[in-house]
DNA sequence: TTGAAAGCGCTAACAG
DNA sequence: CTGTTAGCGCTTTCAA
């Protein structure tokens, strides 16, 4: 703010006292007696003080701000984690100071240079679908930034992670579809850069093995651009419905493929679940009342948001070293609706 | 960043010469010579020097950053007009310092206090449900904190603002009503302090006098809460659909409104359109693919947010003082789909 | 073209 | 308990 502002000094000299001990009557020093500290106190209020936290930080040498890296915000699981974080790091006194790397690891690394320079206390990361190289972030780590991991997370850095149960999420969901009946079960899924494609991936082909499903690689199909993109997949689903072999379900692994590919499914005139079932993560709110109903993987975007905000803030106000890193791992929920039924 | 960190002293020392040389070099000075300079910076990319972004606000007394205040980000539209702001921000080398108000308007005026109190350069503003008195920001604004309002706005603050064409939406979303035959058209909107609720329902008011339709106030439900709160719409619906004089068709003010309208709407086996149809504001974009597909009125969220921040650092970087605050408004658009058809 | 020095607003070590 | 002083990292006069 460059508009007039009242600081210590002005306190100070209305009340004829040096400025430390007006410094030291606004941060409840002991060493300052009550009288001052009253006086002080109501002074402040009646110039309408304001401290500056930059001059504060910069003494300080914290600034009492989370950097935070979200692929994009317009989307319900990531707004929700969000909307977690904000909650947390408000209720702590820090502030969040906020960027997207719209799935693009050149946009991540600036974001990441731009969050450091302006002195944030610790990162929060979802990686990019694009991002493979992590070296500068672990450069980053080594030199003592705290960072925390969120949802899209990697293993070349040893920090605090947060993650749903991806693998149990769609070891669960897979089993649901082939309960209902269902044996040709494609996978629509990101890049396998993503660690949760990977996590997914397993929990779908463990849920065949285990029915003594063999694995068809000819169903298991990978959008590279993490579903953004609708023309790629319905020319996925083209491939699938109108191929060889073709999947009496479609086991989805990301909102927006999800969604995607229950709208095209709408446009092709496919019947769901008659023609094809379908199951996927998501967290759209309106499930329930779609046509059909929408049997949803969801994953814990709130709470997510929450648990990383105040691991990252556990580790920006601990002094000493951590060593024993963790990784917490949050429930997902399997809501059966219509749309993996058993047809007819 | 409380870790180890390379300053212009450093560079000073390594090469000889003086911590202002090294500035200027850094800020491409005029008064500097082109050999210093290079060496300058080869210098600090070889120590990889990062401006302490804090310690030059402090000098220059700005920030670079801008405060959003939102009243939820786990929300279709206000994520979108975040992901606007963000992006304009991020071009012109701005960060983002995110909070929410859910709604209170306790917690709304923290955050700004907190906000303003961490130095940005300007304010973002979407008012909370609850907010009557403005008289802070009226406050803040007079010493010359530039603000934009979006959405949410208030007519006590004289500066820019951006809102959609509420009117115009709620005109000819009724209209479409009235021209699909319905003739009883409830309206379910949000609390009356809020802006966009006058515009709404003036919107609806006028569509049904221009068709020679009597409004009738037992059909125009408020709520107090802004749609949060499921039970509250319950509620209402009960009322109005098992009273006396039975719309059939409402018009819903909000996307939490609609969309738990229509969700009521399914649980209390309504058949849509038939027995009531339902148009409504909305973002939700699974309109297509509800059951039945939503008519909605949509908002453009993401221009919006691009547009205040445009107007809130074109603001922040005008010298001079403006006297014409201008507000825009970005069009609305209807889109009619099943939910809203003749019934039959 | 460069360096010395002051100062942004604040805190904290030191001395009284 | 209080005041003096130094300094966080940077920019910017002022002098040279």
């Amino acid at each position: 703010m460059n508009f007039e502002s009242v600081t210590i000094k002005d306190i100070a000299k209305e009340l004829g006292i040096s400025a430390s001990s007006v410094s030291r009557a606004l941060n409840d020093s002991y060493e300052i007696s009550e009288r001052t500290k009253k006086l002080v106190i109501e002074c402040a209020r009646k110039l309408n003080y304001q401290p500056n936290s930059m001059a504060r930080s910069l003494k300080q040498g914290n600034s009492k701000a989370i950097g935070v890296v979200v692929p994009l915000v317009d989307n319900r699981f990531f707004s929700q984690v969000i909307d977690g974080i904000e909650s947390i790091a408000h209720s702590k006194g820090y502030n969040v100071i906020f960027t997207q790397s719209r799935e693009s690891s050149k946009l991540e690394m600036f974001n990441v240079d731009h969050l450091t320079s302006h002195s944030i206390d610790g990162l929060l990361m979802s990686l990019s679908t694009e991002t493979t190289d992590v070296g500068y972030l672990k450069k980053l780590h080594a030199k003592g930034l705290p960072i925390v991991f969120f949802d899209r997370i990697c293993d070349e850095i040893n920090t605090h992670k947060v993650i749903a149960d991806n693998f149990m999420g769609a070891l669960e969901g897979t089993t649901q579809l082939i309960n209902a009946g269902y044996r040709k079960i494609a996978h629509i899924t990101g890049s396998i850069n993503v660690s949760i494609t990977k996590e997914r991936l397993n929990g779908y082909k463990l849920a065949l093995e285990r029915n003594n499903i063999a694995v068809n690689e000819q169903h298991i199909k990978y959008c590279l651009y993490g579903g953004k993109d609708r023309k790629e997949i319905e020319n996925i689903l083209i491939e699938l419905l109108y191929g060889e072999n073709r999947p009496d379900a479609i086991f989805t692994a990301s909102d927006m493929i999800t969604t995607t590919t229950f709208s095209l499914l709408h446009q092709l005139k496919f019947s769901i679940p008659k023609d094809i079932a379908i199951l996927g993560f998501s967290n759209v709110q309106e499930a329930d009342i779609l046509n059909p109903s929408l049997s949803t993987i969801y994953q814990p975007g709130l709470e997510m948001g929450k648990k990383a905000a105040e691991m990252l803030i556990g580790l920006i106000e601990t002094k000493r070293h951590i060593i024993n890193f963790e990784t917490v791992t949050l429930p997902t929920q399997v809501h059966i609706r219509n749309s993996s039924l058993r047809a007819e």
